[in-house]
RNA sequence: GGCGAGUUGGCGGAGUGGUUACGCAGCGGAUUGCAAAUCCGUGUAUAUCGGUUCGAUUCCGAUACUCGCCUCCA
């Protein structure tokens, strides 16, 4: 059986994968708080884990697999947008304008991902349907002393977990000496943080044992992690961002609320991406979702291929760079691949991946096919890492049959009657002549394309302009 | 201030305790009347300083720099 190694967070070190159960790997990945589209940054950890999905089906068989990615819709920035939009007049109560926000939302988020060929998982929770299960885990801790309720709020108390702070590597006195926590009157101490807080009556709540109220942040995953995947499973993942608190909070939650261990046995967290070299943020007017460069024009394959190209643990920088050479070797490929069958896997593309996901080193691979000429295993690489590029050719063939029709017969009987001369010209040897036609069609964009025979092919390129090619007249 | 990740040729980007992938660009060649397209070839770079070692880009330590997190942004 294929070995996986991966990088696991909590140990810093690179291991073998064995999962609890071969016959049913669980994974949990963090996904998206659902208040908006989401941008490009968002996309990085889903293909990250996307290929790892992939990855372990393979090895370990399709029905072997469970993955997890939740939905998160217990937002304030989602309430404010019903608020708004009530106020604005939209019909329904406060409750349904939240839902409905969160539901647009999870459509758009699964056109924007379907888009970049990612496979959906098994399960996507959503918080708000599990609101039962987050207070049965609250009271849980609270009962066993992990927790205590404060001025309607519930607070973990960190101090009885000793473990806190070992997967980010921090202590808890080195944190409030960074003096960056917020004190609350109603904490115990200032690293503890919200299980659960109270909601006024413009807030979506719940009835609870410490009255209504909603689920602070980290209590939604471990409690959708445990009741989907059972307390103590193989895979955890997200953005290094959720590394502290989040991460650190949900084992904490976890481990203490079912007395396990462990959460997950390896954690996995994918580097920033940055753009052209800047965070991308809204001050610096690189903002951007993956919606905007669908609409661009950017096919979800090129995103997915420039976000594979890098190793998921270093900061991977978008730029237009990688975008055009993403875009000319994808084309390539959709040529010579479009009638291969696809071969059996090749081992070492499968070893690549398996040596923690070495996405770049597995593309440099397909590359090598490429040169050899061996298409059929170049069509099952793209494959596997998700890259269709059926929609590729369609494209192409749309595109030609655009500027086929676009092009009328007018047009190319002016092609056709230049050609002719300049095979005459060729012929007589009269090159200033001949140049002057290629040089007048390129202008009007008409590529050629010389043949050993003396003959030319020849294709309309982006830039035709039939007013130009009018112009001989 | 604390924590984490990173620093490889012109650019992008891997692997590796001892002849350093791969892509783009560049250069050279084949081909061409010249081009284009295609094909072939070509690149001793691993931040700095120490240490371990017969030998380090690879292991360890320090320094510098970059990025991120500690502010419900993946």
């Amino acid at each position: 059986m294929t070995t996986i190694k991966l990088h696991n967070t909590k140990t810093r070190k690179r291991e073998v994968f064995t999962p609890i159960d071969d016959k049913n790997v669980r994974m949990y990945v963090c996904g998206p708080t659902v208040y908006d589209r989401a941008h490009l940054g968002n996309a990085r950890p889903v293909i990250v884990f996307d290929v790892l999905n992939r990855l372990l089906r393979h090895v370990y068989g399709d029905g072997h697999v469970t993955y997890v990615r939740n939905f998160t819709d217990v937002d304030d920035r989602i309430n404010e947008t019903a608020l708004k939009r009530q106020q604005a007049g939209a019909v329904g109560s406060l409750e349904e304008l939240i839902r409905e926000r969160s539901d647009e939302t999870i459509d758009w988020y699964h056109a924007d991902m379907d888009a970049l060929g990612a496979l959906r998982p098994n399960h996507e929770p959503r918080a708000t349907e599990y609101i039962d299960q987050m207070v049965a885990m609250i009271a849980q801790l609270e009962a066993d002393g992990f927790a205590y309720e404060k001025e309607g709020h519930v607070l973990f108390r960190v101090r009885k977990y000793a473990d806190y702070g070992t997967l980010s590597g921090r202590s808890v006195d080195d944190m409030i000496a960074g003096a960056r926590v917020e004190v609350a009157p109603y904490k115990e101490d200032p690293m503890d943080f919200v299980l659960w807080k109270p909601s006024t009556d413009e807030l979506p709540g719940w009835d609870s044992p410490w009255g209504r109220g909603r689920p602070g942040w980290h209590i939604e995953c471990s409690a959708m992690a445990y009741e989907l995947l059972g307390a103590h499973f193989d895979i955890h993942g997200g953005g290094n961002d959720l590394m502290f608190p989040h991460h650190e909070n949900e084992i904490a939650q976890s481990c203490c609320a079912n007395g396990t261990e462990a959460m997950a046995n390896v954690w996995m967290h994918n580097e920033m991406l940055q753009v052209e070299g800047k965070k991308m943020s809204k001050s610096l007017g690189n903002f951007f979702t993956v919606r905007d460069l669908l609409e661009q024009g950017v096919p979800g394959e090129v995103i997915r291929f420039v976000m594979l190209s890098t190793h998921y643990r270093k900061p991977m920088d978008w730029t237009e760079k990688k975008r055009e050479e993403a875009e000319k070797t994808l084309g390539k490929w959709a040529l010579v691949t479009a009638e291969e069958i696809p071969s059996p896997m090749d081992d070492e593309f499968i070893r690549l991946l398996g040596e923690d996901l070495n996405t770049p080193g597995a593309i440099a691979l397909l590359h090598s096919f490429a040169r050899q000429k061996e298409f059929k295993k170049l069509r099952a690489g793209l494959d596997f890492l998700g890259l269709d590029l059926a929609s590729w050719r369609a494209f192409f063939d749309e595109k030609d049959l655009q500027y086929d029709k676009y092009i009328s017969m007018d047009h190319r009987s002016i092609i056709n009657t230049l050609l002719g001369e300049r095979f005459l010209a060729k012929k007589n040897r009269d090159f200033v002549k001949s140049d002057h036609i290629r040089d007048f069609l390129t202008e009007a964009g008409i590529k050629l394309n010389d043949n050993p025979d003396g003959t030319s092919d020849w294709e309309s390129t982006s830039d035709f302009d039939p007013a130009k090619l009018e112009a001989i007249k």
